[in-house]
DNA sequence: AGGCTTCCCGACAAAATAGTCGGTTTTACA
DNA sequence: TGTAAAACCGACTATTTTGTCGGGAAGCCT
Protein backbone atom coordinates (compact mmCIF):
# COMPACT_ATOMS: atom_id res chain seq x y z
CA UNK A 1 0.00 0.00 0.00
CA UNK A 2 2.74 2.37 1.03
CA UNK A 3 3.39 2.04 -2.51
CA UNK A 4 0.64 2.77 -4.22
CA UNK A 5 0.31 5.99 -2.06
CA UNK A 6 3.57 6.94 -3.36
CA UNK A 7 3.04 6.73 -6.68
CA UNK A 8 0.11 8.27 -6.20
CA UNK A 9 1.96 11.41 -4.26
CA UNK A 10 4.38 11.37 -6.91
CA UNK A 11 2.25 11.69 -10.34
CA UNK A 12 -0.59 13.97 -8.29
CA UNK A 13 2.66 16.28 -7.79
CA UNK A 14 3.52 15.82 -11.36
CA UNK A 15 0.35 16.93 -12.93
CA UNK A 16 -0.51 19.67 -10.56
CA UNK A 17 2.56 21.40 -11.81
CA UNK A 18 1.95 20.26 -15.19
CA UNK A 19 -1.68 22.50 -14.81
CA UNK A 20 0.32 25.14 -13.27
CA UNK A 21 2.59 25.52 -15.54
CA UNK A 22 0.58 24.76 -19.18
CA UNK A 23 -2.04 27.58 -17.84
CA UNK A 24 0.19 29.83 -17.28
CA UNK A 25 2.15 29.51 -20.72
CA UNK A 26 0.55 27.36 -23.16
CA UNK A 27 0.63 23.70 -23.89
CA UNK A 28 2.89 24.36 -27.03
CA UNK A 29 5.48 26.99 -24.78
CA UNK A 30 6.14 24.90 -22.07
CA UNK A 31 8.14 22.34 -22.48
CA UNK A 32 8.55 18.90 -19.76
CA UNK A 33 11.93 20.04 -18.91
CA UNK A 34 10.52 23.28 -17.74
CA UNK A 35 8.27 21.44 -15.45
CA UNK A 36 11.04 18.87 -14.73
CA UNK A 37 13.12 21.02 -13.69
CA UNK A 38 10.36 22.70 -11.32
CA UNK A 39 9.63 19.37 -9.57
CA UNK A 40 13.68 18.25 -9.19
CA UNK A 41 12.59 15.46 -11.32
CA UNK A 42 14.28 13.64 -13.96
CA UNK A 43 13.24 12.19 -17.49
CA UNK A 44 13.15 8.86 -16.55
CA UNK A 45 11.17 9.64 -13.74
CA UNK A 46 8.51 11.40 -15.92
CA UNK A 47 8.97 8.42 -18.55
CA UNK A 48 7.60 5.92 -16.25
CA UNK A 49 4.77 7.76 -15.16
CA UNK A 50 3.41 8.98 -18.61
CA UNK A 51 4.30 8.13 -22.10
CA UNK A 52 4.31 11.14 -24.16
CA UNK A 53 3.50 14.76 -23.53
CA UNK A 54 0.06 14.59 -25.03
CA UNK A 55 -1.09 11.82 -22.63
CA UNK A 56 0.62 13.97 -19.40
CA UNK A 57 -1.73 16.54 -20.41
CA UNK A 58 -5.06 14.55 -21.21
CA UNK A 59 -4.47 13.16 -17.74
CA UNK A 60 -4.43 16.34 -16.27
CA UNK A 61 -6.85 17.10 -17.84
CA UNK A 62 -9.06 14.31 -16.85
CA UNK A 63 -8.20 14.57 -13.31
CA UNK A 64 -7.52 17.96 -12.17
CA UNK A 65 -9.29 19.79 -14.64
CA UNK A 66 -12.49 18.06 -14.58
CA UNK A 67 -12.66 18.49 -10.31
CA UNK A 68 -11.65 22.12 -11.07
CA UNK A 69 -14.51 23.17 -13.18
CA UNK A 70 -16.79 20.51 -11.44
CA UNK A 71 -16.06 21.90 -8.31
CA UNK A 72 -16.19 25.61 -9.35
CA UNK A 73 -18.79 25.54 -12.10
CA UNK A 74 -20.94 22.64 -11.74
CA UNK A 75 -21.24 21.79 -8.25
CA UNK A 76 -22.93 25.15 -6.75
CA UNK A 77 -25.69 24.78 -9.50
CA UNK A 78 -26.39 21.10 -9.54
CA UNK A 79 -29.71 20.57 -8.43
CA UNK A 80 -29.94 23.85 -6.83
CA UNK A 81 -33.41 25.67 -7.14
CA UNK A 82 -34.13 29.54 -8.81
CA UNK A 83 -31.35 28.66 -11.28
CA UNK A 84 -30.86 31.88 -12.33
CA UNK A 85 -29.80 33.18 -9.46
CA UNK A 86 -27.86 30.02 -8.40
CA UNK A 87 -26.23 30.48 -11.94
CA UNK A 88 -25.76 34.30 -11.61
CA UNK A 89 -24.09 34.14 -7.72
CA UNK A 90 -22.08 31.19 -9.22
CA UNK A 91 -20.54 33.15 -12.39
CA UNK A 92 -20.19 35.87 -10.24
CA UNK A 93 -18.19 33.83 -7.31
CA UNK A 94 -15.60 32.51 -9.65
CA UNK A 95 -15.12 35.85 -11.60
CA UNK A 96 -14.52 37.25 -8.20
CA UNK A 97 -11.88 34.31 -7.51
CA UNK A 98 -10.30 35.59 -10.55
CA UNK A 99 -10.07 39.12 -10.13
CA UNK A 100 -8.26 38.60 -6.87
CA UNK A 101 -5.93 36.49 -8.26
CA UNK A 102 -3.18 38.44 -9.14
CA UNK A 103 -1.51 35.14 -11.85
CA UNK A 104 -4.68 35.05 -13.31
CA UNK A 105 -4.55 34.03 -17.07
CA UNK A 106 -8.27 33.33 -17.58
CA UNK A 107 -10.43 30.62 -17.89
CA UNK A 108 -8.49 27.20 -17.80
CA UNK A 109 -10.43 25.21 -20.02
CA UNK A 110 -11.31 27.95 -22.38
CA UNK A 111 -8.01 28.63 -22.79
CA UNK A 112 -7.09 24.90 -23.60
CA UNK A 113 -10.01 24.92 -25.90
CA UNK A 114 -8.61 27.38 -27.70
CA UNK A 115 -5.19 26.51 -28.00
CA UNK A 116 -6.05 22.49 -29.38
CA UNK A 117 -9.50 23.55 -31.28
CA UNK A 118 -9.55 22.13 -34.52
CA UNK A 119 -6.44 19.80 -34.32
CA UNK A 120 -5.48 16.97 -31.57
CA UNK A 121 -8.89 15.01 -31.44
CA UNK A 122 -7.77 13.19 -28.09
CA UNK A 123 -6.91 16.37 -26.30
CA UNK A 124 -10.10 17.78 -27.63
CA UNK A 125 -12.19 15.18 -26.80
CA UNK A 126 -11.23 15.10 -23.08
CA UNK A 127 -11.22 18.83 -23.10
CA UNK A 128 -15.28 19.18 -24.28
CA UNK A 129 -15.76 16.51 -21.95
CA UNK A 130 -15.72 18.91 -19.39
CA UNK A 131 -17.77 21.19 -21.21
CA UNK A 132 -20.49 18.90 -21.80
CA UNK A 133 -20.85 18.16 -18.30
CA UNK A 134 -21.16 21.61 -17.51
CA UNK A 135 -23.60 22.09 -20.05
CA UNK A 136 -25.70 19.47 -19.29
CA UNK A 137 -25.83 20.73 -16.13
CA UNK A 138 -27.01 24.36 -17.15
CA UNK A 139 -29.53 22.54 -19.21
CA UNK A 140 -31.05 20.33 -16.44
CA UNK A 141 -30.87 22.71 -13.80
CA UNK A 142 -33.08 25.17 -15.98
CA UNK A 143 -35.46 22.83 -17.01
CA UNK A 144 -35.96 21.74 -13.53
CA UNK A 145 -36.41 25.62 -13.09
CA UNK A 146 -39.08 25.67 -15.47
CA UNK A 147 -41.37 23.17 -14.13
CA UNK A 148 -40.45 24.63 -10.42
CA UNK A 149 -41.75 28.29 -11.15
CA UNK A 150 -38.89 29.70 -11.74
CA UNK A 151 -37.89 30.35 -15.04
CA UNK A 152 -40.34 31.06 -18.22
CA UNK A 153 -41.97 28.43 -19.97
CA UNK A 154 -40.96 29.58 -22.75
CA UNK A 155 -37.67 30.17 -22.30
CA UNK A 156 -35.07 27.77 -24.38
CA UNK A 157 -32.56 26.35 -21.96
CA UNK A 158 -29.97 24.77 -24.04
CA UNK A 159 -29.97 28.39 -25.95
CA UNK A 160 -29.34 30.12 -22.72
CA UNK A 161 -26.67 27.46 -21.60
CA UNK A 162 -24.85 27.96 -24.50
CA UNK A 163 -24.75 31.69 -23.97
CA UNK A 164 -23.92 31.48 -20.63
CA UNK A 165 -20.32 29.52 -21.16
CA UNK A 166 -19.29 31.65 -24.11
CA UNK A 167 -20.20 34.61 -22.60
CA UNK A 168 -18.19 33.66 -19.37
CA UNK A 169 -15.31 32.06 -21.37
CA UNK A 170 -15.19 35.44 -23.35
CA UNK A 171 -15.23 37.90 -20.34
CA UNK A 172 -12.53 35.41 -18.38
CA UNK A 173 -10.02 36.28 -21.77
CA UNK A 174 -10.43 39.80 -21.45
CA UNK A 175 -10.40 40.30 -17.70
CA UNK A 176 -6.87 39.09 -18.07
CA UNK A 177 -5.47 42.74 -19.44
CA UNK A 178 -8.25 44.39 -18.57
CA UNK A 179 -9.75 46.12 -15.76
CA UNK A 180 -10.72 42.74 -14.10
CA UNK A 181 -13.01 44.65 -11.53
CA UNK A 182 -14.23 46.72 -13.54
CA UNK A 183 -15.02 44.03 -16.28
CA UNK A 184 -17.10 41.52 -13.69
CA UNK A 185 -19.13 44.16 -12.57
CA UNK A 186 -19.94 45.06 -16.01
CA UNK A 187 -20.65 41.37 -17.31
CA UNK A 188 -22.75 40.70 -14.00
CA UNK A 189 -24.84 43.45 -14.32
CA UNK A 190 -25.51 42.72 -17.68
CA UNK A 191 -25.66 39.03 -17.25
CA UNK A 192 -28.55 39.61 -14.53
CA UNK A 193 -30.51 42.26 -17.02
CA UNK A 194 -30.71 39.34 -18.96
CA UNK A 195 -31.46 36.51 -16.67
CA UNK A 196 -34.77 39.02 -15.74
CA UNK A 197 -36.03 38.16 -19.06
CA UNK A 198 -36.39 34.54 -18.34
CA UNK A 199 -37.68 34.40 -14.91
CA UNK A 200 -40.96 33.46 -14.99
CA UNK A 201 -43.76 36.50 -14.64
CA UNK A 202 -46.90 35.22 -15.75
CA UNK A 203 -49.66 36.82 -14.02
CA UNK A 204 -52.13 34.57 -13.71
CA UNK B 1 9.07 52.39 -58.03
CA UNK B 2 9.03 48.58 -59.24
CA UNK B 3 11.74 47.84 -56.55
CA UNK B 4 9.15 48.95 -53.71
CA UNK B 5 6.26 47.58 -55.48
CA UNK B 6 7.72 44.24 -55.31
CA UNK B 7 9.35 44.58 -51.70
CA UNK B 8 5.27 45.07 -50.83
CA UNK B 9 4.44 42.42 -52.59
CA UNK B 10 6.53 40.08 -51.07
CA UNK B 11 5.80 41.14 -47.54
CA UNK B 12 2.43 40.58 -48.08
CA UNK B 13 2.58 37.40 -49.40
CA UNK B 14 4.93 36.83 -46.05
CA UNK B 15 2.24 38.16 -43.66
CA UNK B 16 -0.65 36.67 -45.27
CA UNK B 17 0.86 33.27 -45.51
CA UNK B 18 1.79 33.93 -41.81
CA UNK B 19 -1.50 34.91 -40.24
CA UNK B 20 -3.38 32.10 -41.99
CA UNK B 21 -0.60 29.20 -40.68
CA UNK B 22 -0.76 31.16 -37.06
CA UNK B 23 -4.17 31.26 -37.25
CA UNK B 24 -4.71 27.44 -37.86
CA UNK B 25 -1.73 26.37 -35.74
CA UNK B 26 -1.16 28.71 -32.96
CA UNK B 27 1.95 31.18 -32.59
CA UNK B 28 3.98 29.36 -30.98
CA UNK B 29 2.83 25.92 -33.10
CA UNK B 30 4.27 27.37 -36.03
CA UNK B 31 7.47 27.55 -36.68
CA UNK B 32 9.12 30.08 -38.99
CA UNK B 33 10.56 27.24 -41.32
CA UNK B 34 7.17 25.68 -41.65
CA UNK B 35 5.78 29.47 -43.31
CA UNK B 36 8.70 29.79 -45.44
CA UNK B 37 8.36 25.78 -47.03
CA UNK B 38 4.91 26.69 -47.66
CA UNK B 39 6.11 30.22 -49.24
CA UNK B 40 8.97 28.65 -51.08
CA UNK B 41 11.26 31.19 -49.65
CA UNK B 42 14.67 31.45 -47.68
CA UNK B 43 15.69 31.80 -44.02
CA UNK B 44 17.42 34.66 -45.87
CA UNK B 45 14.63 36.40 -47.37
CA UNK B 46 12.95 36.06 -44.33
CA UNK B 47 15.06 37.90 -42.43
CA UNK B 48 16.00 40.46 -44.89
CA UNK B 49 12.19 41.74 -44.58
CA UNK B 50 11.52 41.11 -40.86
CA UNK B 51 14.22 41.15 -37.84
CA UNK B 52 12.08 38.49 -35.48
CA UNK B 53 9.44 35.90 -35.25
CA UNK B 54 7.81 37.98 -33.01
CA UNK B 55 8.07 41.55 -34.95
CA UNK B 56 6.89 39.47 -37.72
CA UNK B 57 3.44 38.46 -36.09
CA UNK B 58 3.20 41.89 -34.69
CA UNK B 59 3.28 43.43 -38.16
CA UNK B 60 0.51 40.91 -39.34
CA UNK B 61 -0.84 42.18 -36.30
CA UNK B 62 -0.99 45.58 -37.20
CA UNK B 63 -1.84 45.67 -40.72
CA UNK B 64 -3.28 42.32 -42.04
CA UNK B 65 -5.84 41.10 -38.58
CA UNK B 66 -6.46 45.02 -37.82
CA UNK B 67 -7.96 45.32 -41.39
CA UNK B 68 -9.74 42.11 -41.34
CA UNK B 69 -11.31 42.95 -37.83
CA UNK B 70 -12.08 46.99 -38.95
CA UNK B 71 -13.80 45.60 -41.99
CA UNK B 72 -16.23 43.04 -40.54
CA UNK B 73 -16.62 44.19 -37.26
CA UNK B 74 -16.38 48.10 -36.69
CA UNK B 75 -16.85 49.17 -40.35
CA UNK B 76 -20.14 47.68 -40.81
CA UNK B 77 -21.97 49.54 -37.25
CA UNK B 78 -19.86 52.49 -37.79
CA UNK B 79 -21.88 55.54 -37.56
CA UNK B 80 -24.90 53.53 -38.82
CA UNK B 81 -28.19 54.27 -36.98
CA UNK B 82 -30.44 51.44 -34.73
CA UNK B 83 -27.42 50.32 -33.58
CA UNK B 84 -28.92 47.61 -31.85
CA UNK B 85 -30.24 45.70 -34.96
CA UNK B 86 -27.20 46.67 -37.31
CA UNK B 87 -24.52 44.78 -34.40
CA UNK B 88 -26.85 42.46 -34.25
CA UNK B 89 -26.88 41.41 -38.08
CA UNK B 90 -23.46 42.44 -38.13
CA UNK B 91 -22.40 39.41 -35.42
CA UNK B 92 -24.90 37.10 -37.32
CA UNK B 93 -23.28 37.61 -40.41
CA UNK B 94 -19.58 37.29 -39.09
CA UNK B 95 -20.77 33.75 -37.26
CA UNK B 96 -22.34 32.73 -40.89
CA UNK B 97 -19.21 33.21 -42.59
CA UNK B 98 -17.17 31.51 -39.58
CA UNK B 99 -20.00 28.87 -39.75
CA UNK B 100 -19.76 27.99 -43.66
CA UNK B 101 -16.13 28.43 -43.46
CA UNK B 102 -14.96 24.89 -43.52
CA UNK B 103 -11.30 25.54 -41.64
CA UNK B 104 -12.40 27.72 -39.17
CA UNK B 105 -10.38 27.75 -36.28
CA UNK B 106 -12.54 30.77 -34.01
CA UNK B 107 -12.05 34.61 -33.89
CA UNK B 108 -8.76 35.18 -34.61
CA UNK B 109 -8.37 38.16 -32.20
CA UNK B 110 -9.40 36.16 -29.77
CA UNK B 111 -7.29 33.14 -30.42
CA UNK B 112 -4.19 35.23 -30.08
CA UNK B 113 -5.30 37.12 -27.05
CA UNK B 114 -5.57 33.96 -25.09
CA UNK B 115 -2.41 33.06 -26.55
CA UNK B 116 -0.55 35.94 -25.53
CA UNK B 117 -2.66 36.87 -22.39
CA UNK B 118 -0.35 37.47 -19.60
CA UNK B 119 2.41 37.67 -21.19
CA UNK B 120 4.48 39.36 -24.22
CA UNK B 121 3.77 43.11 -23.56
CA UNK B 122 4.45 44.27 -27.01
CA UNK B 123 2.08 41.78 -29.14
CA UNK B 124 -0.84 42.18 -26.34
CA UNK B 125 -0.50 45.75 -26.96
CA UNK B 126 -1.43 45.17 -30.73
CA UNK B 127 -4.14 42.84 -30.25
CA UNK B 128 -5.40 45.13 -27.86
CA UNK B 129 -5.60 48.00 -29.86
CA UNK B 130 -7.53 45.99 -32.01
CA UNK B 131 -9.97 45.04 -29.65
CA UNK B 132 -10.05 49.02 -28.03
CA UNK B 133 -10.80 50.01 -31.35
CA UNK B 134 -13.51 47.64 -31.47
CA UNK B 135 -15.18 48.49 -28.44
CA UNK B 136 -14.86 51.99 -28.74
CA UNK B 137 -16.72 51.85 -31.98
CA UNK B 138 -19.66 50.08 -30.35
CA UNK B 139 -19.67 52.26 -27.40
CA UNK B 140 -20.22 55.08 -29.47
CA UNK B 141 -22.87 53.79 -31.34
CA UNK B 142 -24.76 52.73 -28.98
CA UNK B 143 -24.39 55.96 -27.41
CA UNK B 144 -25.72 58.06 -30.16
CA UNK B 145 -28.63 55.60 -30.34
CA UNK B 146 -29.49 56.83 -27.47
CA UNK B 147 -29.68 60.40 -28.71
CA UNK B 148 -31.00 59.27 -31.33
CA UNK B 149 -33.84 57.45 -29.85
CA UNK B 150 -33.00 54.09 -30.72
CA UNK B 151 -31.66 52.99 -27.15
CA UNK B 152 -32.80 53.06 -23.81
CA UNK B 153 -31.08 56.24 -21.83
CA UNK B 154 -30.65 53.90 -18.80
CA UNK B 155 -28.70 51.64 -21.14
CA UNK B 156 -25.20 50.75 -19.36
CA UNK B 157 -23.00 51.48 -23.32
CA UNK B 158 -20.03 50.24 -22.04
CA UNK B 159 -21.06 47.36 -20.16
CA UNK B 160 -23.37 46.25 -22.99
CA UNK B 161 -20.54 46.50 -25.23
CA UNK B 162 -18.06 44.19 -23.53
CA UNK B 163 -20.89 41.80 -22.85
CA UNK B 164 -21.43 42.09 -26.33
CA UNK B 165 -17.47 41.75 -27.07
CA UNK B 166 -16.65 38.58 -24.23
CA UNK B 167 -20.08 36.89 -25.92
CA UNK B 168 -18.73 36.65 -29.31
CA UNK B 169 -15.10 35.78 -28.54
CA UNK B 170 -16.72 32.87 -26.48
CA UNK B 171 -19.48 31.54 -29.00
CA UNK B 172 -16.88 31.97 -32.04
CA UNK B 173 -14.58 29.14 -29.52
CA UNK B 174 -17.60 26.91 -28.79
CA UNK B 175 -18.19 26.90 -32.80
CA UNK B 176 -15.01 25.45 -33.72
CA UNK B 177 -15.64 22.19 -32.42
CA UNK B 178 -19.21 22.18 -31.67
CA UNK B 179 -22.35 22.67 -34.36
CA UNK B 180 -21.60 25.36 -35.79
CA UNK B 181 -24.89 26.26 -37.25
CA UNK B 182 -27.05 25.09 -34.31
CA UNK B 183 -24.50 27.11 -31.68
CA UNK B 184 -25.08 30.10 -34.48
CA UNK B 185 -29.00 30.21 -34.36
CA UNK B 186 -29.14 30.02 -30.10
CA UNK B 187 -26.40 32.55 -29.93
CA UNK B 188 -27.87 34.98 -32.16
CA UNK B 189 -31.54 34.20 -30.30
CA UNK B 190 -30.45 35.28 -27.23
CA UNK B 191 -28.24 38.27 -27.93
CA UNK B 192 -31.50 39.19 -29.73
CA UNK B 193 -33.44 38.58 -26.69
CA UNK B 194 -31.13 40.74 -24.31
CA UNK B 195 -31.24 43.52 -27.17
CA UNK B 196 -34.89 43.98 -26.82
CA UNK B 197 -34.15 44.88 -23.14
CA UNK B 198 -32.39 48.17 -24.17
CA UNK B 199 -34.72 49.14 -26.87
CA UNK B 200 -36.03 52.68 -26.32
CA UNK B 201 -39.57 51.96 -25.14
CA UNK B 202 -40.47 54.73 -22.78
CA UNK B 203 -44.48 55.62 -23.87
CA UNK B 204 -44.51 58.80 -23.32
C1' DA C 1 19.94 -11.35 3.97
C1' DG C 2 18.47 -12.26 -0.82
C1' DG C 3 15.80 -11.42 -4.52
C1' DC C 4 12.16 -9.00 -6.94
C1' DT C 5 9.51 -5.20 -8.28
C1' DT C 6 8.85 -0.37 -8.45
C1' DC C 7 10.67 4.01 -9.01
C1' DC C 8 13.86 7.14 -10.56
C1' DC C 9 18.40 8.89 -12.59
C1' DG C 10 20.93 11.32 -16.33
C1' DA C 11 23.47 10.68 -20.54
C1' DC C 12 22.18 10.17 -25.19
C1' DA C 13 19.84 10.40 -29.85
C1' DA C 14 17.38 12.69 -33.41
C1' DA C 15 14.85 16.19 -34.88
C1' DA C 16 13.36 20.96 -34.72
C1' DT C 17 14.02 25.82 -33.58
C1' DA C 18 15.27 30.99 -34.03
C1' DG C 19 18.54 33.53 -35.86
C1' DT C 20 23.38 34.64 -38.53
C1' DC C 21 26.29 35.39 -42.38
C1' DG C 22 28.94 35.37 -46.60
C1' DG C 23 27.77 35.13 -51.05
C1' DT C 24 24.69 35.26 -55.38
C1' DT C 25 21.05 36.93 -58.19
C1' DT C 26 17.96 40.50 -59.65
C1' DT C 27 16.72 45.23 -60.53
C1' DA C 28 16.99 50.22 -61.20
C1' DC C 29 19.19 53.65 -63.36
C1' DA C 30 23.03 56.52 -64.87
C1' DT D 1 26.16 48.41 -70.42
C1' DG D 2 28.25 48.88 -66.02
C1' DT D 3 27.42 49.28 -61.24
C1' DA D 4 25.56 49.68 -56.88
C1' DA D 5 21.87 48.74 -54.05
C1' DA D 6 18.12 45.73 -52.94
C1' DA D 7 16.37 41.09 -52.61
C1' DC D 8 17.22 36.57 -51.81
C1' DC D 9 19.76 32.03 -51.03
C1' DG D 10 21.08 28.11 -48.05
C1' DA D 11 24.55 26.30 -45.14
C1' DC D 12 25.77 26.98 -40.43
C1' DT D 13 25.43 27.71 -35.21
C1' DA D 14 23.22 27.59 -30.81
C1' DT D 15 19.88 25.83 -28.29
C1' DT D 16 15.84 23.37 -27.26
C1' DT D 17 12.63 19.68 -27.84
C1' DT D 18 10.54 14.98 -27.16
C1' DG D 19 11.54 10.60 -26.24
C1' DT D 20 14.92 6.25 -25.25
C1' DC D 21 17.73 3.29 -22.53
C1' DG D 22 20.85 0.98 -19.41
C1' DG D 23 21.56 1.08 -14.91
C1' DG D 24 21.15 2.18 -10.00
C1' DA D 25 18.53 3.10 -5.48
C1' DA D 26 14.62 2.10 -2.54
C1' DG D 27 11.02 -0.52 -0.78
C1' DC D 28 8.72 -5.10 0.00
C1' DC D 29 8.25 -9.96 0.96
C1' DT D 30 10.05 -14.39 2.29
Amino acid sequence: MERNLKRMATMHRMQAKGLEMFYQNGYFNTSIDDILKELSLSKGGFYYHFNSKEEYFISIVQQLLFRKVYSQLVAPIEGKEDPLHTIADCLDKSLETAELNFLDYGFELGNFINEFNGKHPEVMRALNDILKVWEVCLITVLQKGKTDGFVSRHADSEAIASFIISSYMGIRTLMVDGNAKNLRYKYMSQLRHYFKLMEHNETV
